[in-house]
RNA sequence: GCUCCCUUCGUCUAGUGGUUAGGACGUCGGCCUCUCACGCCGGUAACAGGGGUUCGAAUCCCCUAGGGAGCGCCA
């Protein structure tokens, strides 16, 4: 038997980190195993499902590197088949119409409510004749007694007394079906293996096993993966920020990083804390998954990312970066090469927009000095330093524009002038950067290139004098 | 309220009857150093509480507390 897992998001919002998860466990499981892995969109709920949620998941998924081996299946397309299966439990007896009106269903509830019972169905059609050309709903008949084990991969058998359980509407007054009927057809339909979804589900299991029962299907093995929480220990959800994966692309992190983020909440091997998707696919284990949810914090996912961009491919970070450099109007055709300022700035930036915005240097003269640096660097002092500074540097050929030579340009002012490097080269790097941290000095003036480099001494000069001037 | 689930450093976790309770992120200190980072070294910090079982419990059982999920003609 070839293991097929599925992810089934409804589309009525984005893509979020939760559900990325999931769909990330489906996936490493079923690549795990030599399977499929099945995307199935369940839009049957026509009121909150929009087409730009399915481009978001498919954008979201597509991102991460997710990629499915069949579908997208939708489930509005299949609403004929759902129908002939409750047709079918319909004339069994396995499933009833039901005519009860809204306020007997809101009376009972509000009745079992008060006596501190669970609000469930009283099943008063079970055995009534309603007319199937007036308005019903059809609900399955659930067992009255006995009891119905999930065996769950992740948190063991979980059995559940069928008197909990009451009859669910397989099929709206509408003519619409709903969710747990429509869910555990695709399921056998689609000869899913492994159902893995959210612990949310975790109570919505047994009655899809009854109806499997009913329909007398083999269910899947289950696995019920932990919740995701916000910083406040709550569900995350939208107040907690950004929780759409595309928020987190635009905000500059890899999929990579967020892969490896999310794989490590609620799941570990040993001490590793680095993984690419090749060795969780090699490694991922569903029964190694904790039982507990796991908070969702930015301060691990910052460093995974760092370590990703300081640690890929400089090529590939760098046309990653790119599009961030547009987003600051800069063209990178008007400067070095992203590849040299990756290589440069790779370890002092979480995220490519940071990455962005400290390399802006590069290719285009700062606003204005950084006030502290401005302050404790251009000062009178460094006024010969930077004169001599720039009297070398324009001494030097294009051809010698390099590091080696730059470094013993700065080196030698330092010398003559008997000097610390560092009252040097700060001066210096304000000069040319703005701010006080930048690359080492000579990487420094290489990348901001020999024309830039004299035209922002100058201007450093310049700075001096009037602040000399001002007194 | 009822049903189900969960509980190890601030956070993510290792741990399956005998460990100085390990690692990672964060944080703090140091080294490196022209700056900022990176890197390296070191410190800080946890078994929710209470009862059992056992020679011995983070590990097994029970209770309590806290947290979460579900109880829709949503999925």
């Amino acid at each position: 038997m070839t293991v097929r897992t599925r992810f089934a998001p409804s589309p009525t919002g984005f893509l979020h980190v939760g559900g990325a998860r999931t769909a990330l466990f489906c996936y490493l499981f079923a690549r795990r195993h030599g399977g499929q892995f099945v995307l199935r969109i369940e839009d049957t709920d026509l009121e909150r499902s929009t087409a730009e949620s399915v481009n978001a998941i498919l954008e979201g998924m597509s991102w991460l590197g997710l990629d499915y081996d069949e579908g997208p299946f939708y489930q509005t397309d299949r609403f004929e088949r759902y129908n002939a299966v409750i047709d079918e439990l319909l004339d069994k007896g396995l499933a009833y119409r039901c005519d009860c009106p809204k306020e007997r269903l809101d009376r009972i509830r509000d009745m079992q409510m008060a006596a501190k019972l669970k609000p469930r169905y009283d099943g008063h059609c079970r055995s009534r004749h309603v007319d199937p050309e007036q308005p019903h709903v059809v609900r399955f008949r659930n067992p009255v007694d006995g009891a119905v084990v999930v065996d769950d991969m992740i948190r063991g058998r979980i059995p559940f007394a069928n008197e909990e359980l009451d009859d669910l509407i397989l099929r709206r007054t509408d003519g619409s079906p709903t969710y747990n009927l429509t869910v555990v057809v695709d399921d056998a339909d689609m000869g899913i293996t492994h159902v893995i979804r959210g612990d949310d589900h975790v109570n919505n299991t047994p009655r899809q096993m009854n109806i499997l029962a009913a329909l007398g299907k083999e269910p899947p093995r289950y696995a019920h993966v932990p919740m995701i929480l916000g910083p406040d220990g709550t569900r995350l959800s939208k107040r907690h920020g950004a929780v759409s994966v595309i928020s987190y692309r635009d905000q500059g992190y890899l999929p990579e990083a967020l892969i490896n983020y999310l794989v490590r909440l609620g799941w570990s091997h040993g001490d590793q804390e680095v993984f690419s998707l090749d060795d969780l696919i090699e490694l991922f284990d569903i029964t190694d998954v904790n039982k507990a949810a796991s908070t969702f914090n930015t301060d691990k996912l910052d460093w995974l990312n760092q370590h990703y961009i300081q640690h890929g491919d400089p090529k590939r970070i760098a046309r990653l970066l790119s599009p961030q450099l547009g987003h600051l109007d800069i063209d990178p055709a008007g400067g070095p090469d992203p590849v040299d300022v990756v290589q440069a700035q790779a370890a002092r930036a979480k995220t490519l927009v940071e990455l962005a915005e400290i390399s802006a240097f590069c290719y285009r003269d700062f606003d204005d000095y950084d006030p502290a640096a401005a302050k404790k660097h251009l000062r009178p002092v460094a006024r010969q330093p930077l004169e001599r500074l720039r009297a070398e540097l324009d001494m030097l050929a294009l051809d010698d524009w390099r590091d080696e030579e730059l470094h013993r340009v700065v080196e030698r002012v330092a010398e003559e002038l008997e000097l610390n490097m560092g009252k040097v080269a700060q001066p210096l790097r304000v000069a040319v950067v703005g701010r006080a941290a930048s690359p080492g000095i000579d990487v420094t003036l290489r990348l901001v290139g020999k024309e830039a480099v004299l035209r922002r001494i100058d201007r450093a000069l310049a700075y001096i004098a009037k602040r000399e001037a001002a007194g």
